[in-house]
Formats: C-alpha cells, sequence, structure tokens
RNA sequence: GCGGGCGUGGCGGAAUUGGUAGACGCGCGGGAUUUAGGUUCCCGUGACGAAAGUCGUGGGGGUUCAAGUCCCUCCGCCCGCACCA
C-alpha cells in the first residue's frame, strides 16, 4: 500500500493550533522544577521576517525544546524592539502614522513566526514602544537620575545631518553615522548622559566571570573599555613667552621615559590652545585647519602629524636646565587622558615621526641592554635609533636617565610616580596616578518623535522637574507632523507646555527621547514579569535572571551587550534588580549568506530570476525569461541591495518550517556562516521525507512477530546499541549547540533503522527493537523538527510529544563485550584485531603478533616494542 | 600598526581532545524501479596506481611508538579596534 507523502502545509498549521489551544509553552513563575531562560535578541519589526531570525530563532527553540524535556521550567518569551527611526522614515513616505505602521508590521511578523512552530511563550509577548511598556522604563530613568546616574551636560556630540539627530560614540564607524551613512558633525548641545563610566572599572573587571561568553566578544568589550594606568604629570611654564597658565597637565603611560621627553604637545580643542587662538590669528588658523581634516579611519591614516610651535616652553621636572618646546599637534585628542601629552621620540612611533619632521632631540632612555655584548654594540644601536625610522617601544633597561640607570621599566614606573606626588608645585603634587579608561559616558538624547519620551520638565524657576510618578507615562502624541526637519515633538503645538509639577508655572517638556538601545537594554528583566505594576517584580526577576542562554549576532557584540550589562548594575543600584550581570551564557551566531548573481549590465540578479547548470568551473547562469547570461558572484550576506535575499515566507510554503529548520541546523557549525542553497534545503525536505515513510510504513506493518523467538537476536542489540549510541551523542551535541553534529548522529540512527526494516527476516526480538529506535527517533528530532516529530510521534501511537521527556540512554548498551583494535606497524593502519574489551595486555600483544598481516611485515624480526593502549589502539615498532 | 580567529576531498563540514583522517550531508558517476514533473532504492566517490601499495589535513622543520590535534617558522584568508599618549 503506497503511503502517502507528508504534507507539511497541512500538519504544521494543525500542531501549531494544538500547542496553542493546550497552552503547551506558557510558563508560570510559581513552578517547583528549576529555571531556564532562553532568550534571542528581539527584533525590529521591520514587517518580515528574514533567514537571519529563522536561524536566530531555530537556534533559540532547540535549546528550549530541549531543556523542556530534560525537566526545566523553561522561559522562552519574545517582544519587539519597535521605536526607532525606519518607522518614522516610512510614516513620511506612506503618510502613515508610526505607530499604525510599527503595529502592523508586529501583526504581520507573529504570524510569520508562529508559522515557524517556536515554542514561544506569547503571554508575555510586549512591544518596546507600548506605553505600559516605556511607563516602566520612564521610572527607571528618574531613579537614575535621582542617583545620579542620569544627568544632563553641555558636550560636544556626534550630530547626524541626515537623520538630524544625536549619536553615541558607538553608534559612530569611521566618523559616519551608523545607520545614514552620513559624515558625522560636531556640535554643542545640553544632552542628557547616562553614567556608564562610573562602572568602567566593574564592567572591565566582571568581564572574566562571563567563562559562557565568546572569549572575541570579552575582548572587544575589553578593548572597548580601554583601561590604561599611568600618571597625571604637570608640567609649569618657564616664563619664556606670556603663558596662558601657569601649567600644563599631561597623561602618560610611560613616566618611565621621562628623561627622554623633547616637547609637549596639546589638543587644537585644549584651553591653552584656545586662549592662545583668541590673541594670535596664526594659532586661530593652524586650529581650524586641524578641524578640517577629516575624521575618517582613511583620513587618519594618510594624514600628516602637524604641529604649531606655540613658542612657549615648560621646565622638565628632574632636569633643572632642560626647556621642553609646548606645540599644538592635531593628533592629540582632547577627549581623552587631559588634551595633553609629552613627547619622547625615542619611544613612541607618533612622537619620533613629529620630532624627525620638527626636527626635535631624539633621546633613547630605555635599550635591550642584555641583548648586547659589549658597550659598543649599545653605541651603534643608539645610532641606528636616532638615525632610523622607527621608535623603540619594547621592554628594556633604563639608560641616560639619572637616577633611573639600570632600572627596568616598571621599576622605573614606580620610582617616578613616587618622586613626582612627593614634589610639590604650585600647593600641590606635581604627579599624580591615574587610571584612565577609554569608555565615555551613553548619550541618550535623540532629537526624534519614536522613541521614549525624556520624563523631565523644565521651570523656568526649578530648572530640571522629574515628572512625578504619578503622572507617568509621558506618552507620545498620536498627532505629530513628521515631514519638516527635526525633533516633530519641538513642533507640536501643544504637547511641550506644561506646568511646572512644584510652582504650576508654564513650563517646558523636555522633547528629547531616549536612544532606543536604552529599551533593549532591560527588555529581558521584562519579560519576566511583563504585567508587573512597577518596572520589575523583584520576585519573578530575581528568581528567572540571569538568562541562561542568549542568542543573537556578533553585531551586538559592544553596543547592545554592554549597555544591558550597565543597565543591569544602574538597576541593581535602584533597587529594581539583585544581580550584576544579566547574561550568563552568550551564543553569537553565524550569519546566514548566498551567492550573488549579476546582469550582462552590472545590475544584481536575484536567484528566483535565474537558472543555473552545470558545476565547478562550468556553472553557467541565466536569466530565465529572456535567456541572458548572468555572471555568477560571490558568496555574500543576504541583502536587500544585492538582491541575494531568500524569503523565508517562500520556503516555508513550499517546503514547510521543519524542512528551512533542518538545514539551518544541518549544514554549518550555528557560530558560522552558513551558505544557502537551494540544493541543501531539497535535501533537508528528502530527510523529512525519508523519516515520515519510514514511521508510516512502519505503523501500517501490522505482520505478527514470528513465533518462538526468544532471546536478543544479534540484529535487535545491534540496532539497540546504535540507536541508544546515536541518543547520547546527539544529546551531548545538542547540549553543546553544536546541532550540526546531532544532526549527523541522527542521519545515522535513520539509516540504521532503516536497513533493520529492511531485513526480511525480521524476528519479535528486532520488531521491538525497531519500534523503540523509531521512539527515540522523533524523542530526540523533536527540538529541531516538531511538527514532524508530532506527526510521526502520533504514528506511533502517543500524545503530544512536546510535552515528553528526554529519553534516557541505556548505559549498558554502551558498553561492548569486544574491542577491534586498529592494528598499526610503525605508525600505518595494517590489520584489526577484535577482542574482549577486558583482555589483558599481553593477550593483546599475543594475538597481535599472531595476525598475517603482522607476521607478513615483521618477516622474522622481533619487534622493537608493541604499545598497546587499552580500547584505543596497538602500534607495533618495528 | 595592535588584537583575535581560521586554513581538512569538488563543496558544507566530522574526528572520542595526541590514538583507524574524511563521520553525516550536498554534489557527482554507475545501476535498478518509476518514467510525468525538488521520486525512491542499491553501489561507488581524497589523490596516484592494474594491484600490492604509496602519498595525503596551507608550506617547511621539530617533539612522540603515534600529530589535523602539541612546539618553532613561513604563507594565505577573515573579523574587530585604531592618532588612546
Amino acid at each position: 500500500m503506497a503511503i502517502e507523502r507528508y504534507n507539511p502545509r497541512a500538519a504544521e498549521p494543525r500542531w501549531q493550533a494544538r500547542w496553542a489551544d493546550e497552552r503547551t509553552f506558557e510558563t508560570k513563575n510559581e513552578d517547583p522544577r528549576p529555571k531556564y531562560y532562553v532568550l534571542e535578541m528581539f527584533p525590529y519589526p521591520s514587517g518580515r521576517i528574514h533567514m537571519g531570525h529563522v536561524r536566530n530563532y531555530t537556534l533559540g527553540d532547540v535549546v528550549a525544546r530541549y531543556m523542556r524535556a530534560k525537566g526545566y521550567n523553561v522561559l522562552y518569551p519574545k517582544g519587539w524592539d519597535a521605536f526607532g527611526l525606519p518607522a518614522e522614515n516610512a510614516a513620511i513616505q506612506n503618510g502613515i502614522n508610526p505607530r499604525t505602521w510599527t503595529y502592523d508590521n508586529i501583526a504581520a511578523m507573529r504570524e510569520q513566526l508562529k508559522s515557524m512552530g517556536l515554542s514561544l511563550d506569547w503571554s508575555r509577548e510586549f512591544a518596546t514602544c507600548d506605553p505600559e511598556y516605556y511607563a516602566h522604563q520612564q521610572k527607571l530613568f528618574l531613579d537614575m537620575l535621582a542617583k545620579g546616574l542620569a544627568y544632563r551636560r553641555k558636550s560636544k556630540v556626534n550630530w547626524d545631518p541626515v537623520d538630524q539627530t544625536v549619536l553615541a560614540n558607538e553608534q559612530v564607524i569611521d566618523g559616519k553615522g551608523w545607520r545614514s551613512g552620513a559624515v558625522v558633525e560636531q556640535r554643542e548641545l545640553t544632552q542628557w548622559f547616562f553614567k556608564i563610566s562610573e562602572y568602567s572599572d566593574e564592567l572591565l573587571a566582571a568581564l572574566d566571570t562571563l567563562d559562557r561568553w565568546p572569549e572575541k566578544v570579552r575582548l572587544m568589550q575589553r578593548n572597548w573599555i580601554g583601561k590604561s594606568e599611568g600618571m597625571r604629570v604637570r608640567f609649569p611654564f618657564t616664563g619664556d613667552a606670556p603663558a596662558p597658565a601657569e601649567t600644563v597637565e599631561v597623561f602618560t603611560t610611560r613616566h618611565d621615559t621621562l628623561f627622554g621627553a623633547s616637547f609637549i604637545a596639546i589638543s587644537p580643542d585644549h584651553p591653552i590652545a584656545s586662549a592662545l587662538a583668541a590673541r594670535d590669528p596664526l594659532v586661530a588658523a593652524f586650529i581650524d585647519q586641524c578641524h578640517k581634516s577629516g575624521v575618517s579611519a582613511a583620513a587618519i591614516e594618510t594624514a600628516e602629524k602637524m604641529g604649531y610651535d606655540t613658542c612657549l616652553s615648560v621646565q622638565h621636572p628632574f632636569v633643572a636646565e632642560l626647556r621642553l618646546p609646548v606645540y599644538i599637534a592635531n593628533f592629540v585628542l582632547m577627549d581623552y587622558g587631559t588634551g595633553a601629552i609629552f613627547g619622547c621620540p625615542a619611544h613612541d612611533q607618533r612622537d619620533y615621526d613629529f620630532a624627525k619632521k620638527y626636527d626635535l632631540p631624539i633621546r633613547p632612555v630605555v635599550a635591550p641592554v642584555d641583548t648586547f655584548d659589549t658597550d659598543a654594540d649599545l653605541v651603534v644601536w643608539l645610532e641606528q635609533l636616532a638615525s632610523g625610522k622607527e621608535a623603540y617601544v619594547d621592554d628594556g633597561t633604563l639608560i641616560n636617565s639619572d637616577f633611573l640607570d639600570g632600572k627596568s621599566v616598571p621599576e622605573a614606573k614606580e620610582d617616578v610616580a613616587q618622586r613626582l606626588e612627593n614634589t610639590m608645585l604650585l600647593g600641590a603634587p606635581q604627579g599624580q596616578r591615574q587610571v584612565n579608561y577609554r569608555l565615555r559616558d551613553w548619550g541618550i538624547s535623540r532629537q526624534r518623535y519614536w522613541g521614549c519620551p525624556i520624563p523631565v520638565i523644565h521651570c523656568p524657576d526649578h530648572g530640571v522637574v522629574p515628572v512625578p510618578d504619578k503622572d507617568l507615562p509621558v506618552r507620545l502624541p498620536d498627532d505629530v507632523t513628521l515631514d519638516k526637519p527635526g525633533n516633530p515633538l519641538n513642533w507640536h503645538p501643544t504637547w511641550k507646555h506644561v506646568a511646572c509639577p512644584i510652582c504650576a508655572k508654564p513650563s517646558l517638556r523636555e522633547t528629547d527621547t531616549m536612544d532606543t538601545f536604552v529599551d533593549s537594554s532591560w527588555y529581558f528583566a521584562r519579560f519576566t514579569a511583563p504585567h508587573a505594576p512597577t518596572p520589575t517584580d523583584r520576585k519573578a526577576v530575581d528568581a528567572w535572571l540571569p538568562v541562561d542562554q542568549y542568542i543573537g549576532g556578533i553585531e551586538h557584540a559592544i553596543l547592545h551587550l554592554l549597555y544591558s550589562r550597565f543597565f543591569t548594575r544602574a538597576m541593581k543600584a535602584t533597587g529594581h534588580v539583585g544581580l550584576d550581570e544579566p547574561f550568563r551564557g552568550l551564543f553569537t551566531q553565524g550569519m546566514v549568506v548566498h551567492e550573488t548573481y549579476k546582469n550582462a549590465d552590472g545590475t544584481w540578479a536575484s536567484p528566483a530570476e535565474i537558472k543555473i547548470e552545470g558545476e565547478g568551473a562550468n556553472r553557467r547562469a541565466w536569466n530565465v525569461a529572456n535567456g541572458a547570461p548572468i555572471e555568477i558572484g560571490g558568496i555574500e550576506k543576504m541583502s536587500k541591495s544585492k538582491r541575494n535575499t531568500v524569503d523565508p515566507n517562500d520556503i516555508m510554503q513550499s517546503y514547510g518550517a521543519d524542512t528551512a529548520r533542518w538545514f539551518m541546523l544541518s549544514d554549518s557549525p550555528p557560530e558560522r556562516d552558513v551558505i544557502w542553497t537551494e540544493e541543501g534545503v531539497a535535501g533537508a525536505f528528502r530527510f523529512v521525507q525519508r523519516v515520515w515513510r519510514l514511521v508510516a510504513e512502519w505503523a501500517e506493518d501490522k505482520a505478527p512477530a514470528p513465533a518462538g523467538a526468544n532471546g536478543a537476536s544479534p540484529e535487535a542489540v545491534a540496532l539497540r546499541r546504535a540507536a541508544h549510541r546515536s541518543l547520547a551523542a546527539a544529546e551531548d551535541a545538542i547540549r553543546t549547540l553544536r546541532f550540526n553534529v546531532a544532526v549527523a548522529r541522527i542521519y545515522e540512527l535513520v539509516n540504521a533503522i532503516g536497513s533493520a526494516i529492511a531485513n526480511p527476516a525480521k524476528d519479535a526480538m528486532l520488531r521491538s527493537a525497531i519500534a523503540e529506535a523509531l521512539d527515540l527517533l522523533v524523542l530526540m528530532m523533536a527540538p529541531m523538527m516538531p511538527h514532524l516529530a508530532e506527526e510521526c510521534w502520533q504514528t506511533l501511537g502517543h500524545e503530544l510529544v512536546a510535552m515528553r521527556p528526554w529519553p534516557a540512554v541505556d548505559a549498558s548498551l554502551l558498553t561492548e563485550d569486544t574491542f577491534t583494535y586498529p592494528i598499526q606497524i610503525n605508525g600505518k593502519k595494517r590489520a584489526e584485531l577484535t577482542i574482549a574489551i577486558d583482555a589483558p595486555q599481553a593477550d593483546v600483544e599475543q594475538a597481535t603478533l599472531a595476525l598475517d598481516a603482522v607476521r607478513r611485515a615483521l618477516d622474522g624480526q622481533t619487534p622493537k616494542k608493541i604499545v598497546v593502549v587499552p580500547k584505543r589502539i596497538v602500534n607495533v615498532v618495528v
């Protein structure tokens, strides 16, 4: 009798409905089982899911379903990162309200996600643009304001002239806005900040505790925080020329090289530079010139070191007769350290280049003394350093440095630090040890409409007044004009006009909204009690956090993950959570990539438009419609601009969700890029059908077992062994997120079951082993292909596999009575030897020597050595 | 420049962590069945060789009974950061 093909289009919605009806995946906070929190980085509701989502959520769903089967109370929620510029842009283009646009997109994407069969708890869903969510975010902001973790100051900011908004440092890439790509300008504005810098050291130190994070991400964050230990040192002006200050203060990490100093350089933005510019047009012109050169990576790469000699000089702290000239230099940054440095050309490449250009002395003070045999060698080395092209930046021993001579670099640092701390200059120590961080405070003000309003009011008498709790949330108005440049909230006729909460005087609402990264910095906490009347329910959040397995793209290695780590600390400081680190395990998945295709005119062609024939170097592509030749290009990230995307909806329509999921899991390790290919998907679909056929044919085959079949037949035992070995291996692979390996183990089991069923002489023992193996197969593939698993499970006569515990491995089946040793002669495999697993070493040796192949190889000689590694290998050394 | 990762058949990738290299899949070749439309089943598939065998995990060297795995060195590719004092 012919078995009908498995039809995912009918089966998948049926099982999805069943799970929804039975509330299979709704999670309760009160539950005696141990908790497990799985989370994928939530999506921006663009309107359609893409293959990156499919991969991300498939990975998470496998973990969620597996952990559920292992007896955990699993929290696996989904929400929407719903504020942000695209909604405003779409609104301008299509004349719809950003709110309408966003919620329509959410509805469409929710349906697509549901068709993937994810085991999400939809009862906890929210969007960050829900007033019920951002009300609590405003409360968190006010608590941070009260604690001094949020503050306002005038600062130079990155201004995106296209998006007409301020960007955080993290959102400026190569001097361009991360969304618009426009060259970012510098502007002075009063902005709101979060005091992330207060946690610099903690955020850095705690990275060491995140042992279930990729090393790469920890390293990127470490570099971003950028800790450096050094000193601030003040140099007094000599009075040769009138100076605008008494001293200039520099930051250095190489105070050991102080005797090698030959100049001071200050930033063009340094107050001393500004003061000089005010009285000297030449200085002003130079500073202007510095500002004009670009800030892009390319511009910096090629920019020449430029300096302006101010004719001022300062006194060296240890050498009375040494006066150092003061330059304004284009490579000194005002926002790092003190905006001023001392130049030590011999031991810093930049200073070296600068010294060569302006003919300043190069004084070597550190040398690899131990590597020289004679003093003459040292002299040669010193000459080469002075006349060459490169500074010496490595370790060594101090020379030419008075009291430091002969000391190591760390010893010299310590000595200099102590002396400068104990030297008084104008009523204060001349030097102070200082730890410096690259990390700046997080500027969160955005001059946009579609974001969370910052809940403060500016009163002419009382200044910044927090919006009282009872007035939260500060809601966004619906009636806004979006087609004028600037902030729509500012244009609104009435919204910003309010009475001061203290004195009722006419006041102005803050019209800045928060950076959308604030929204995503605490959503994982809100999922634990999404309807709580406070931002968090302390009992729920403390029970659920940290997220046990967080999954997302590497592109959030710094921004989102660092902000969330800060925000969790801020929430702890304001009493909203009880822990520091939100994500215990982090997994960064690879991208989905696809071949690209180009038309003869250089425009991109989509995979749907073309046909490919041939293989290897002979692959040729044509346009299906007109037969025009197509050039096959490189494999790149799926993107609309290259037109190499494949719509998940189309795939799920023709093959079903399980096929898409299986392909995503099977082809590449999850952390690497996966190449989407039509052949691969077809292969995954074949496998779906193959499993179905196996199960359906077996269920139909009701042939009675042959009578009198007692005991365990060898075939039955072999199949049972194969099944349990596959189970053990697949589970191990799933636990370590090596899903491609788990897939391979499942294939092996299917092959073994197929062979057993094909056996014409099935006895009762084998029949029962087949039944067991099929059950195990369905249970172990259920996290990956949940719909097919349900269909098979039902066909095998059971109820709802999603609720079933993970099967236990019968450990007794993993061990065998015999072991087949590979027999090597001089490290090359020459034979095999099957022998009792517990055979003593002497027996193994004897049996080995008796083998024909070994005899032949030995040719009468006595082996020099026989290495027997029990249950591994035998190596005969001749 | 600094930091990190990677390099295994035609392709994606396995390899119990020093112990039979190439599991599993894709592709390809051959055969059978069905021929109607991403069919199913069997056999083969690292290279060279008729075979025995020899070679083989980017190149070279080393440690070891044994190296894809450890050490040294060179080459190539990818990613992150970058005038940070």
